[in-house]
DNA sequence: GTATTAATACTAATTAATTAGTATATGTTT
DNA sequence: AAACATATACTAATTAATTAGTATTAATAC
């Protein structure tokens, strides 16, 4: 064995999903467009395969173009990290995660209101 | 180019710095045993010297073993991959992070009770 | 003092991710 | 129809991460 399979998304797999939640559906060339890539076009035609064997996007054929498109949601994928960083560096614990977060400067004093506010009306509805 | 340099603790890293964090300080031996490790002695020696490049760790000699503690802070690198993550994931926004664990199912009744008096507190403390 | 044990140092092989060139095919323009 | 542009297919090189073997050195046991 030697470098192991990465369990989420890749840097460059992301950026070219991202592109893709965004706009639903693209070519090669547009991605090449959004992501004002410094890739070669068909650096990131090359990425496009390489993602759809890992079944995060299909394509149909227009003309001679393919245009690719997500084939996992955004949301699921975002899962799927917070997930696989709450087991590596907080223990498995996602509550952890939380309160780093909330305990941190990383919210203004608005924001945190905001989310005390969601956290209520989240525990009425589950009444 | 090819290949990126990894932005956060790679896996192997944080399995080797999880038992540091909690050790303070530990052996190659000790951190093998720790590990439970599938891998090779050598293999550990290796990491850490990997680790060691990075400055993740340093080490003083005894005898003729070396010992070696962490050289960051665990809190900063939770940091740090949660910046990171968010970026890639969350458009930058750590709020919007937020709001996707609280909605989802990732934390019990208690648990988001917990939380809000978190917030709570951390709200008043802030006047 | 020699043999054994166990530590680090050095070297190297393997794999995944990333990059992009070249080949080929197809559609478009003149 | 020939020239051109553009799309995908195929191939391959590069680098970081991971793994571990072999060499060397030093402590310990006998």
């Amino acid at each position: 064995m030697a470098r192991r399979k990465s369990k989420i998304l890749t840097e460059v797999e992301t950026e070219i999903m991202q592109i893709l939640w965004e706009k639903k559906r693209a070519s090669v060339q547009e991605i090449c467009e959004a992501l004002q890539s410094k890739q070669a076009y068909t650096t990131i035609a090359t990425m496009l395969r390489v993602l759809e064997n890992k079944k995060y996007v299909s394509y149909i054929v227009d003309g001679r173009t393919y245009i690719y498109s997500p084939l996992r949601e955004k949301k699921k994928e975002q899962s799927n990290v917070l997930k696989y960083i709450t087991q590596r560096f907080f223990e498995g614990s996602a509550k952890s995660l939380l309160l780093h977060l909330v305990q941190g400067d990383n919210l203004s004093k608005e924001q945190l209101k905001e989310l005390r506010d969601l956290i209520d009306s989240k525990e009425k509805e589950s009444e």
